[in-house]
DNA sequence: TTAGTTGCAAATCGTTTGCATCAAG
DNA sequence: CTTGATGCAAACGATTTGCAACTAA
């Protein structure tokens, strides 16, 4: 399976052109594990030679945000927004509260809980984020006494 | 318990200045159930005829953030950050892709798996934030083809 | 008195938009 | 050819900042 075969089906089956920044924005977040900015990835693509504008970074992220092929986000608190695939496995990030970096886990355990809520609240729930804070190994030291 | 000496006291204990502001925004978090921007906190307090400015208000938010009195967040994806109080007992949301209201949840299905992952991957957690997507009652007809 | 707080206006930052040009289908 | 995609510059909205005036301690 080629990738640009990929990206481009993905296009097309959501009725967008096949244009070459949707697909490098594509491939930039497919092969990122984590979440990024705008400004990350129009860096990015920048810095591989790639003649874009932002403007534009972010008239594909919000095209592909509505095609639900992307998932728009807040984690880290600050005024960005950041952007990922959405993929069908899901995974949730541990956040340090010191040094900002991103952890990610695979399990989930929040499928019961959804079930119950659902019936509870006859609320049709889709989907969920969670954010897990704290200190990281590294960080757990430093900041123990600012607690 | 008199009101205004609960907010005097959280404000002493963080060695901060026991100002009418500070108050008046203490006490309106407080009161509501439900996050609040920096512009509802504005205008709600606009038509209680307190004279502030919008600075003023970024700025008694921003302490009682680093205090850790308050929580600032981003939960419906827009872009205004929202604030709540840092309440002991914590509570969850579910959030409605249609209409966008908020619905409030009180139980937590976190702690153990917390425990568990707090353990695994020496990760000092102090915290988590869920957020539950979805449609509501009045909202999962409407939208329910959209899918 | 003095360090911390506020108002005001201007600045900043992330993001969006209007419009003319361009490229995919 | 026609519709949608892009670049550019200007607009926007939320938040921040510099500075002078003020107020709690």
């Amino acid at each position: 399976m080629h990738e640009y075969d990929t990206y481009e089906e993905v296009l097309r089956s959501n009725g967008l052109k096949n244009t070459k920044h949707r697909n490098e924005i594509l491939d930039l977040i497919s092969k990122s594990e984590k979440p990024m900015t705008a400004d990350d990835i129009y860096i990015n693509l920048k810095k591989h030679n790639v003649s874009i504008n932002i403007s534009t970074v972010y008239r594909i992220l919000d095209t592909l945000v509505s095609k639900n092929i992307i998932i728009k986000s807040n984690i880290t608190g600050d005024s960005k927004a950041l952007y990922e695939l959405n993929r069908q496995e899901h995974k949730h990030h541990l956040i340090c509260s010191g040094c900002r970096k991103m952890f990610t886990v695979d399990e989930c355990p929040l499928e019961d809980y959804e079930k119950s809520l659902s019936n509870k609240l006859d609320f049709d729930i889709t989907g969920h984020k969670l954010e897990i804070f704290g200190y990281c190994k590294e960080c757990k030291n430093l900041y123990k006494d600012k607690k």
